[in-house]
RNA sequence: GCUCCCAUCGUCUAGUGGUUAGGACGCCGCCCUCUCAAGGCGGUAACAGGGGUUCGAAUCCCCUUGGGAGCGCCA
């Protein structure tokens, strides 16, 4: 059975790089029927937050990327790093190195001088008693790497790479104070948890044949690897917590949907023909891993925008109206005060590119506008109009019964009586009752608001058009 | 500097030896229209360069160039 696995580091939020790794794995494990792990890689315990932790479990939650077993923390595990460390150190396969962090910075400084790959010189590789010079009282431990020969990574993704073992040292893998660093965890964390399949960033892919070393060392066979291409900022630089990458939380503040997000993160490096839409279910249907791109991509927000936009069209309504009745709130609306709004959601659902927008388009629902927009009046609520409003107000007040049809008679109606075009009943309304001239059609947008409050805010309406002030001589 | 990875419109991509190089976002125009959208139609725009291999290269090989990553007692 296929086992994958998440493991970030808890040094800041779960941004959106972070993100789309963890969402391969867990379509590639889905797929394939695995069980995802979630691991968190918090050793460096200077830069580890929980903080940080809990940024990260939840934006998982919120992308709905589930994990089966997890999650697992890597600074509870240090016994079972120090038996399998004890145990290289007792085979030969890993010594003690007493070189002091001086000793170590002059060399890298010497060689890079020479224009040399900064690398470990072996100084205590083969030395059977601690040095005589230059000694730190708290050696690390190193692994002994092949002088020799060279090593295949051979990826799911990259196919077949081969790096020359002249090109590694030997790197540390327990500092002075005995904690283990990277590579070795993930090494044994990988191997005892049953990871079948290693899916990360690209900037993994040059620690892997030490891994791979590892592997063998401790006597196992490696997992499958898969190194999936960095995502870069607009400026073409890798995407970091400094370069731009913000927190996926930070998309949902935003009025992103979870769904969208994903389907742009998962169209970053991997197609499907010309399909640009897709249900997580579709995803977890036709995602595979070795399918994905060899390149780097860059982070297009419009694009996403659109994608979002896309996926608020063709939601179920209560699932909309679910993400959104928080922005309401938000606002101080309380949605279950005023017309459903599922039915708004329904009404405002193809022109919205995210939550807030909705949101915001959708206040006058619930509260009378504040003030009418100050170009909108000057244009709709004019002493024409005001008779306009007087008539349509009259004519909703006597509406046998209050439907989309019926309001929609009585605009046209009003249009014909007045000789004029449907826009100058309609803005006039719209303005009425939205304070803008913006809504969904004019019609559905005062059926939902009712007839009560219409007529009240087309009175009103009617009323402020007609104040000597909108007929200042000063035009 | 060394090692590794990568290279099709501005961006995301389709393409796997024979296509007028397709789609999507964005942008522009037109249509529809009570506003805003949505939708429809059309346009703009790419195989980084040079050598090979081949009857034939975006597709295979090499070099160059460009970009990215790694080279920590970080992960």
């Amino acid at each position: 059975m296929i086992r994958t696995r998440f493991a970030p580091s808890p040094t800041g939020y779960l941004h959106i790089g972070g993100a789309r790794t963890a969402l391969y794995s867990w379509l590639y494990t889905r797929r394939h029927g695995g069980r995802f792990v979630l691991r968190i890689e918090d050793t460096d315990r200077e830069r580890s937050t929980p903080e940080a932790v809990n940024a990260i479990l939840e934006g998982m939650v919120w992308l709905g990327l589930d994990y089966d077993e997890g999650p697992f923390y890597q600074t509870e595990r240090y016994e079972r790093y120090r038996e399998h460390l004890q145990r290289l150190l007792e085979e030969g396969q890993a010594y003690r190195c007493y070189c002091t962090r001086e000793r170590l910075d002059r060399v890298r400084a010497e060689q890079q001088a020479r224009k040399e790959k900064p690398r470990y010189d072996g100084r205590c590789r083969d030395l059977s008693a601690p040095p005589s010079d230059e000694v730190s009282d708290e050696p690390v431990v190193r692994f002994r790497t092949p002088l020799e020969g060279h090593v295949v990574v051979d990826d799911a993704i990259r196919g077949k790479v081969q790096f020359h073992n002249s090109e590694l040292d030997d790197l540390i893998i327990a500092r002075g104070d005995g904690t283990p660093t990277y590579n070795f965890t993930v090494v044994v964390d990988d191997l005892e948890m049953g990871v079948t399949d290693v899916i990360r960033g690209d900037d993994h892919l040059n620690n892997t044949p030490r891994q791979i070393h590892l592997y063998a060392a401790l006597g196992v066979e490696p997992p499958r690897f898969a190194h999936v291409p960095m995502i870069l900022g607009e400026d073409g630089k890798r995407l970091s917590k400094r370069h731009g990458a913000v927190s996926v939380l930070q998309y949902r503040e935003e009025g992103y949907l979870p769904e969208a997000l994903l389907n742009y993160l998962v169209r970053l490096g991997w197609s499907h023909g010309d399909q640009e839409v897709f249900t997580i279910d579709e995803l977890v249907q036709l995602f595979d891993i070795d399918d994905v791109n060899h390149s780097a991509s860059t982070f297009n927000p419009s694009k996403l925008l659109w994608l979002n936009q896309q996926h608020i069209m063709h939601a179920e309504p209560a699932h909309i109206a679910r993400h959104l009745a928080p922005f309401l709130s938000a606002r101080d609306v309380d949605p279950t005060e005023g017309p459903a709004l599922e039915a708004v959601v329904r009404a405002q659902q193809e022109r919205a590119k995210t939550l807030v927008e909705m949101a915001e388009a959708s206040l006058f629902f619930y509260r009378r506008p504040a003030a009418y927009d100050e170009k909108a009046a000057k244009k709709n609520l004019t002493s024409e109009s005001a008779g306009i409003l007087e008539h349509c107000a009259h004519r909703f007040s006597g509406l046998p019964s209050w439907t989309g049809e019926e309001i929609h008679a009585v605009v046209t109606g009003a249009a014909e009586t007045f000789d004029v075009k449907m826009g100058k009943v309609a803005q006039p309304l719209r303005v009425a009752v939205t304070g803008s001239t913006v809504s969904p059609p004019i019609d559905v947008t005062l059926e939902l608001l009712g007839r009560d409050e219409t007529v009240a805010r087309v009175e009103a309406a009617a009323a402020w058009a007609q104040r000597p002030e909108s007929q200042s001589p000063a035009e």
